[in-house]
DNA sequence: CGAACCCTTGACAGAAATCAACTAAGGTGG
DNA sequence: CCACCTTAGTTGATTTCTGTCAAGGGTTCG
C-alpha cells in the first residue's frame, strides 16, 4: 500500500490514536483494491469479513427487501463503513456498491477484533466512532419518521448549504439515489423539488439554488437534533477531508458522521 | 443500592466482564431512583449527564419535532439506554419517559467515561453493546423505509410470537405507542389491524391472535436482516431477563437489542 | 357521577406511489 | 457523422395509502 494512503488512513479518528505496531498489524493484513463503478462490494446477509475504508470514489450503502431498495448512506473518502457488523462478527445489515471508480482498503475483521482486544487506544477510538455512527442513524430515522417528503428535501438542501457562503450546490449523486435516501420515489422527488420553487429553492439540472433561505427554513424547521450541528452523510463530504478533520468537540465530527458501519 | 440490584446490573453484558473495582467505582457514584408513570426522565437536546439503567418498569424513548412525536424504542429491565450520548458527551437525540412506576439507576457519564478509559474489559463490552445498538436502529430504519404500514404490523406480530409456542400475545404497550413506533397514527393502526383479519391475525382488546401464520408471513415477508434473529425492542422483553441473558453468539442478543443508547 | 382518555369507526383530504408517456443526454456502432 | 439505443429525469393521470377531523363507546379514576 502506498505511503500516502497509509498516512491518510492513519489520520482517521478511528486509527489516529492507536499504537504504531497495532496499525502496522492491521495494514499488513489489509488489501488495497480498486473497483469499477456500480460494483457490489457487499451483499447484506453475508458474513462481515472485512472492514472497508473508502480511499477514493464513493460507495452507496443500501438495504433491500422484496423488490424494494433504499439508500441508507453514501460514504466518501476517507471513511470506514460496516464497522458494527465486523465487531459483532454478524451478517451485514446493508449492501454496498461503488458509485464510481473507487479504491477501497479491506481490513480483515478478525485482525480488527484482535487488534482492539490488544490496543486500548484503538478500542477507545472504536467506541467513539460507533457512538457517532449510532447517532447518525438515529438522526436519519428521526428525519424519516418525523418529517414528510417536502420537509425532508428542504432540510437536506439547507444542510448542504449550511456552512457554505454559497446559496447553491450541486447534488453530488444521481437524483434517484437522493430520492431513495429521502425515502421517496424519483417521481415524487421531482415533483417535490418543483413545489419548493414557491418555498425558496429552485433546481437547474444538478444544481440547487436557494432563493429564499428564510422561507425554506419555515418549511424544513432545521434542528441540530435531526440535521446535526455540522456535516452530514449524504455527500456533504465532496471535498477531501482526510487531512484536517474536526476534533471531537462534544458535537458530531464530519469524519465520524460520514463513516457508517 | 441493594445487593440484588447490584448483582443484576453486574450481570448485564455491558458490566459483566469489567474489573470489580471499576464496577464499584461506577456504582458508588450512581443514584438509584424510582419514578412515577409518565414522567419525563430525559429531554432531547439536554446534555448527557447520566447513563440510565432500567431496573423495574419500562421507559419509552421518543423523538420530537415541531408538533410531532415518534416512539423510537421501549426499554425494559434490565437494560441501559442513551449510552452513545454519554460516550460522546453530546446532547441526547431522544427523550425518555417512564411508562409506569419505574426504577432507574443513574450512572454519571463522567464516571462512565473515566472508567472505560481505565478498564479495557469495560471498553470492550461497550464496543459490543454499541455495535448491537447501532444494528438495532438500522433494522428499525429498514423496517420503516422498506415496508408499508400493513407489512410492518404483520412483521411486528410475527416477531412477537416468533419463539413462543403460543399463537397469541398481549400488546405490551398502549396501542397509540405501538402505532407511533410503527410510524402510523393510532387510527391507521386500528384500521390496519382490522385489515389483517383476512390475512391471518385478529385482535381482541390487547390480545392479538394469529389465525394463519402462513398468510401473515406472506404479507410480512419476515427477514432476519430486518426483524432480527431473535428478540426485538418493542416489548418482547416482557419477561424478566436480567438473569439468564443470551451470550453473544454472533447474532444479536436480546440483552443488547433491548438496550438502546 | 362526571371528566378524561383510549380506542374505534366513518367521512374526507392530502400525500405519495404507480403506470405511462415523453424528453434529453450520452454512448454505440454502422 | 448520424441513426439508434439506453437511461435519467420529468410530467401527467390515476390509484392507493395514510393522515386528519369528527363523533361515539368504553374504561378508569378522582
Amino acid at each position: 500500500m502506498r505511503d500516502l494512503e497509509l498516512s491518510q488512513v492513519r489520520r482517521l479518528p478511528l486509527f489516529r490514536s492507536m499504537a504504531d505496531q497495532s496499525f502496522a498489524t492491521l495494514m499488513r493484513a489489509a488489501y488495497d483494491q480498486t473497483f469499477p463503478a456500480y460494483l457490489r462490494l457487499i451483499e447484506e446477509g453475508a458474513s462481515a469479513d472485512f472492514l472497508h475504508i473508502v480511499m477514493e470514489g464513493s460507495v452507496e450503502l443500501y438495504a433491500s427487501w422484496q423488490d424494494h431498495e433504499t439508500t441508507m448512506a453514501v460514504v466518501r473518502p476517507v471513511s470506514t463503513f460496516i464497522l458494527a457488523a465486523c465487531i459483532r462478527d454478524a451478517p451485514y445489515l446493508m449492501s454496498a456498491r461503488t458509485l464510481e471508480n473507487t479504491r477501497v482498503i479491506l481490513v480483515p475483521s478478525v485482525d480488527l477484533r484482535a487488534v482492539f482486544q490488544a490496543d486500548h487506544e484503538f478500542a477507545m477510538a472504536t467506541i467513539t466512532e460507533l457512538a457517532a455512527c449510532y447517532r447518525s442513524v438515529v438522526r436519519h430515522t428521526k428525519d424519516i419518521k418525523l418529517r414528510n417528503a417536502r420537509e425532508r428535501l428542504a432540510a437536506y438542501i439547507l444542510r448542504k448549504t449550511r456552512d457554505s457562503k454559497s446559496a447553491s450546490f450541486i447534488i453530488p449523486v444521481e437524483k434517484r439515489l437522493l430520492a431513495s435516501y429521502l425515502g421517496v420515489t424519483p417521481e415524487s422527488l421531482s415533483r417535490t423539488m418543483k413545489s419548493l420553487q414557491d418555498a425558496g429553492a429552485k433546481v437547474d439540472g444538478q444544481r440547487v439554488i436557494i432563493t429564499n433561505r428564510k422561507t425554506l427554513e419555515a418549511v424544513a424547521h432545521p434542528s441540530p437534533l435531526i440535521d446535526g450541528p455540522d456535516c452530514e452523510d449524504m455527500g456533504t463530504c465532496l471535498a477531501f477531508q482526510g487531512v484536517a478533520r474536526g476534533e471531537e468537540t462534544g458535537i458530531e465530527s464530519p469524519a465520524s458522521a460520514g463513516s457508517k458501519s
